[in-house]
RNA sequence: AGUCUCGUAGCUCAGUUUGGUUAGAGCACUACACUGAUAAUGUAGGGGUCAGCAGUUCAAAUCUGCUCGAGACUACCA
């Protein structure tokens, strides 16, 4: 027996499956059941424990599935370890907020111990509820065994990759701007500096300063018609950079003009440079060409003159002479303070030349770094080279005018800002450049300003050190290999992604923090040797080297790789002398971009694992991964390829040429319904949990694939997953439901041998061949990534064929049909199409799809697999592809549609039987088409006949449309005309157009030939006629006695169906019936006595004119009793 | 600020690669019909300046440019 069900309950249609998931190890069945040999490589991005899960991750999660489970029922191995992500930031923070301690009480108020041990804790906080989320969505991956990248052999792993990369110098120790709280002593991380409220509008003093050009070879021209020194303005929202100015940046296709004027504090005569588009904002126009001799100090109205336009490029290499020297050496006087150019000059504001201080703004940096302009610095008591301000962010004792201040007024205390004399130190600045004729323009000027969201006062950018991975090295080699990567949507892969590859600039690695992975390298002080550490036993040597140079105890064990344990390990140089650790830990998405060679703990173990796994046939994540996880996993391979002969040699086998992975799905984000971002502030995020408990995790699954591509943003709406619910899986249910309920009364189970396709009716092999069309196409979408439109096609599938026209049309042959082969071909051909619909669809909605295949195949046993997740992908079969018969099967949809429409129009029902429909012949092979399907369409409208008619009689009136495409390049220009033309040939015109195939138009100017117009029946003159594109349908209205006793006939077994329906008979129950006597419905009955006693199941039919009991029922306004018994 | 994605009916989306004149589907809504798949189904209807502006073209939802809006990432800059 076919299991019945009362009604459609998803959410313990899940819980049923899970737990035989469970029960017959399902899943390791559909690992261990695929040949080694035929792998594919699926990496997990590993989710971070320390949060809970959103419904975004149940997205993210259902399309690494979708993949896997096609890819298995497609005959492929696919092993999934799962994975954590345990490090970083996040979690720290996490943790200092259940303390209540800040970073600067680690090591005080609780020891490095305790907070790493805290951290450990933390970090595996939700896996439990992680766990039930990923089972309960039916997302397969190997938790049993996963990676966690805490774990001493990953760090080791880590470590090893390090080590290749700094063997071959990819591995540096550098400087760079970062952001930086003087305050709290530390550096920031973009993280960080993206929390919510830390950009702030600040009001700051802003210098226009004059900067004197060096009169000389490269600058001579500059002086051309000029009796004043020339000075080019820059201006600056910070002024205490000033000191450290070393460069001038130009865009070298801005244009600039040199105008001769007075400077407004000194009123000296001077000749300044700025970009053209920004005179407007220094001068005004009544100044323009006014008197210099009329001019006195102090005046309103400045004159001004433009002496010269130039290009940027001219000004290239023009040395200025040091604003505010405090600090100089001969280095700097040959290579700094010149002009340079730079990309990320504009002329939205300032001047369109940019102060360059190139240890406190990171764009500074890298355009003198590449110009090779120097830094100005000074050296500290150690004889380390500082900037000019130190790290609590006061000007260094050189700065002899500022030493000490504090270079932002927001270090200073409130009461010494309030103090009355108390000036700020970029207002002391500029009272000095003033007097020193050599500011141009003093503002206050309001702009947003990055803020430490720990101590809430504005940033530095300070140079700090740190270690680099010289990705820049590889950088060809990332580009040209990421073409070779199958990105999903294409355009990250190109835009987002390639883009992001063409602008690399190197890895900064560092992270002074204490829950991560720490920098395997020790270093002599004053840095003159160092090592770096490849692996554990490499540790234990260089350990026990130090312990035999006494550096260290006898006893010392290294059992953790974190800190403070390994701070704890102190190395001896060759020299003898003390090594300690770099300090800094490793970015945590170093550790994710690992994961490929640690989660199998390479090469340290399991080096054939690795080799079967390298590189992985697929991975996704979300968007948002897109310079995280896939740019290190990208990086990190392509360098390995470069600097690991271990890598090299494995690349070389598995015929890899540096990559990470070959195809990629970058998934959009979810959304709320009305299109904002999920967040908790909000209280608009989605629980996952929730929604499985109250829709089951397939109507989930489905609705989010099936509704908008993986990579386009989903707008979450709960209302969605119950239109899913009715709609898709509502209608499959019904469908089985239908199938079941007949099967078990006919007792089939598919024992007999299948029915030859031949011997099949016309709808069988119309249903199949759309099967079979689909099992390929379905098979295309998923080949390609493409959920959505596999989705989509079973979905259309299931509802428009296979419910709404199959099953419709073919219900009476389960119930009523004699001829046992027609039957039989029935439930085989609906059988095959749910088994094939239920493993199209078991990557998407795997437990519905399990439910659904099960329940078939148990009974039968056509299949051995014991889950349709073991099954074999359905195998398409050209030779039942049938595209004539698929195109006349849609005719008949159409023509019954028209009559359906039609019969409305004239108000008659169904149920009352018309003589003949009329059709047009459009060409020869259309009455063969119709012709095929005749019956269908007869017994669909209840239409006794169909006639066709060609316009030989002159019958039809026609219509006839230009087809743009086809005359567009012929007429291009005349296209109205010839339009026009076309639209307003009469019946004798279109006659001769089809007889002749041609016909002049426009006088003869064009002559137009068939293929140029579309020509159809438009009307019927004295029928009723519908139409449909280029097919018409007229309708035989008329209705003889016959017909009429035909239509009663019909009504009254109608109403007989609804008595058993309302008094709960079964299908089967034979009845006896006695009706009250009707002149008109006894006429009827007696002319079709034994088609209504085969469609009510009775023998016979009774009239009684005595009957009292019964029901009333009225029939074309004849009333009558009617008394229905089982027999 | 830059890069990328998106903007079509009340809602969710096709159509845009390759331009063709009357822009489709489902849901929702309204009316009618059907009633042995029935929490289904059929038929009909209303609902669109295809985000806006400009351009190219005989012809633009589709191609180009600009603008606006939403989102993501990167950066935060004188």
């Amino acid at each position: 027996m076919y299991k019945e069900y009362k009604q459609l309950n998803l959410p313990q249609i899940g819980q049923e499956i899970l737990e035989f998931w469970k029960q017959n190890n399902i899943f390791e069945k559909s690992i261990s059941s695929r040949p080694s040999s035929n792998p594919y490589t699926f990496y997990e991005g590993p989710p971070s424990a320390n949060g809970m899960p959103g419904i975004h991750h149940a997205m993210a999660r259902s399309i690494k599935d979708i993949f896997c489970r096609y890819k298995t029922l497609k005959g492929y191995q696919v092993k999934r370890k799962g994975g954590w992500d345990t490090h970083g930031l996040p979690i720290e923070l996490a943790v200092e907020k259940s303390l209540g301690i800040t970073k600067d009480d680690i090591g005080k108020k609780i020891s490095i111990e305790d907070y790493n041990a805290a951290c450990r804790k933390e970090v595996m906080k939700y896996t439990d509820v992680w766990n039930d989320l990923t089972e309960k969505m039916g997302y397969w991956v190997d938790l049993e065994h996963p990676y966690v990248t805490y774990h001493n052999e990953y760090i080791e792993s880590l470590w090893w990759i390090l080590k290749q990369l700094y063997n071959k110098n990819l591995l540096y120790k550098g400087y760079t701007v970062q952001p930086y709280s003087p305050k709290s002593g530390t550096g920031l991380s973009s993280h960080e500096l993206n929390q919510p409220g830390t950009y702030k509008m600040v009001k700051d003093t802003t210098i226009t300063a004059q900067f004197k050009v060096k009169r000389d070879q490269d600058s001579e021209f500059l002086f051309d018609g000029v009796d004043t020194d020339v000075f080019i303005l820059a201006w600056t929202t910070t002024p205490w950079t000033l000191p450290s100015n070393c460069a001038l940046a130009v865009g070298e296709n801005i244009t600039y003009v040199k105008i001769s004027t007075f400077n407004p504090y000194t009123y000296k005569p001077v000749c300044v440079v700025l970009a053209k588009d920004l005179v407007g904002k220094y001068f005004k126009a009544e100044g323009e060409n006014a008197s210099f001799d009329d001019y006195k100090g102090g005046d309103k109205i400045i004159p001004w003159q433009v002496k010269a336009e130039l290009n940027g490029s001219d000004l290239l290499g023009i040395h200025y002479y040091q604003l505010m020297p405090y600090v100089t050496n001969e280095d700097l006087e040959k290579n700094a303070f010149r002009v340079i150019p730079a990309d990320f000059v504009t002329t939205d504001d300032g001047t369109g030349i940019v102060h360059t201080a190139s240890i406190f703004g990171a764009d500074d940096f890298r355009a003198c770094k590449e110009n090779n302009v120097p830094s100005v610095l000074v050296k500290d008591e150690n004889g380390k080279e500082v900037p000019l301000v130190d790290k609590q962010g006061r000007f260094v004792e050189e700065v002899t005018d500022f030493a000490g201040r504090y270079v932002k007024e927001e270090y200073y205390s409130e009461q010494e800002r309030t103090a009355p004399d108390f000036k700020a130190t970029d207002v002391l600045i500029s009272i000095k450049l003033k007097e020193e004729n050599k500011a141009f323009n003093v503002q206050r000027y309001e702009h947003s300003y990055p803020h430490s969201w720990r101590s809430d006062e504005p940033i530095l950018y300070y140079p700090l050190d740190s270690w680099f991975i010289r990705t820049t090295a590889v950088k060809d080699k990332m580009v040209e290999l990421n073409k070779t990567i199958n990105w999903k949507p294409e355009s990250t892969g190109t835009g987002r992604f390639g883009n992001w590859l063409e602008n690399l600039v190197d890895w900064n690695l560092s992270r002074s923090r204490y829950w991560g992975t720490p920098l395997p390298i020790w270093r002599e002080e004053g840095g003159a040797e160092e090592i770096c550490i490849g692996s554990i036993a490499e540790l234990e040597a260089e350990i026990k080297k130090a312990v035999d140079a006494g550096l260290m105890p006898a006893d010392f064990e290294i059992k953790d790789l974190h800190r403070p344990y390994v701070d704890d390990v102190i190395l001896v140089s060759s020299t003898g002398k003390r090594m300690l650790r770099e300090p800094d830990l490793i970015d945590v998405w170093f550790d994710s971009g690992a994961m490929p060679y640690a989660q199998w703990h390479f090469p340290f173990e399991n080096k054939e694992a690795f080799e079967n796994a390298y590189p992985a046939d697929f991975i996704a994540e979300g968007v948002d991964q897109t310079r995280g996880w896939f740019f290190t996993l990208h990086a990190l391979a392509v360098m390995l390829s470069e600097a690991s002969d271990d890598i090299k040699a494995v690349n070389e086998k598995v015929g890899n040429k540096g990559i990470a992975f070959k195809n990629v799905v970058s998934n959009g984000l979810v959304l709320d319904k009305n299109g904002n971002k999920m967040s908790k502030r909000l209280g608009n995020g989605v629980d996952p949990f929730d929604t499985i408990s109250q829709y089951g995790a397939d109507a989930a699954r489905w609705y989010m694939i099936s509704n908008a591509s993986p990579w386009d943003n989903l707008k979450f709406n709960i209302e969605g997953l119950d239109e899913v619910r009715r709609k898709f899986f509502g209608t499959l249910y019904n469908t089985y439901s239908f199938f079941s309920l007949y099967a078990n009364i006919d007792n089939f189970t598919y024992s007999e041998a299948d029915i030859a396709l031949a011997d099949r009716p016309e709808i069988d092999r119309w249903i199949i061949s759309l099967l079979n069309t689909l099992s390929k196409e379905v098979d295309a979408f998923y080949a390609d990534f493409e959920p959505t439109k596999a989705a989509r096609a079973i979905q259309d599938f299931v509802d428009e064929h296979l419910s709404n026209w199959f099953v419709r049309l073919s219900r009476r042959r389960f119930w009523k049909s004699d001829n046992s082969t027609d039957k039989l071909s029935a439930y085989q051909t609906l059988y095959t199409c749910l088994v094939t619909i239920s493993k199209l669809m078991s990557p998407i909605a795997p437990f519905f799809a399990e439910r659904l295949y099960n329940d078939l195949n148990s009974v039968t046993g056509k299949e051995q697999f014991e889950s349709v997740h073991l099954a074999d992908f359905p195998a398409y079969h050209e030779e039942l592809v049938d595209k004539q018969l698929e195109e006349r099967m849609q005719l008949a949809q159409d023509i019954s549609s028209l009559v359906l429409s039609l019969r409305k129009k004239v108000g008659i029902n169904v149920r009352q039987p018309l003589s003949k429909i009329l059709l047009p012949v459009l060409d020869a092979n259309f009455v063969h088409q119709v012709d095929e399907v005749k019956e269908l369409i007869l017994a669909e409208t209840n239409i006794k006949n169909i006639e066709y008619i060609t316009d030989t009689a002159g019958f039809i009136k026609k219509k006839i449309k230009p087809n743009f495409k086809a005359l567009g390049p012929k007429v291009g220009k005349d296209m109205k005309l010839v339009a026009d033309a076309i639209n307003n040939l009469n019946q004798e015109a279109i006659a001769k157009l089809e007889s002749e195939g041609e016909l002049p138009v426009l006088d003869g100017k064009y002559m137009i030939v068939t293929a140029e117009v579309e020509i159809l029946a438009e009307d019927v003159p004295g029928w009723q006629v519908a139409t449909l594109g280029k097919l018409t349908v007229a309708l035989d209205v008329t209705i003889t006695e016959e017909l009429k006793q035909e239509g009663i006939s019909r009504e009254l077994i109608n109403r007989i169906q609804n008595l058993r329906k309302s008094k709960d008979f079964e299908v089967t129950d034979k009845i006896e019936v006695r009706l009250s006597n009707n002149d008109l419905i006894s006429g009827a009955v007696k002319s079709n006595l034994s088609y209504i006693c085969a469609e009510i199941l009775a023998d016979n039919i009774q009239f009684d004119s005595t009957l009292t009991e019964g029901e009333p029922a009225v029939i074309d306004e004849n009333e009558i009793l009617i008394s229905i018994t089982k027999k």
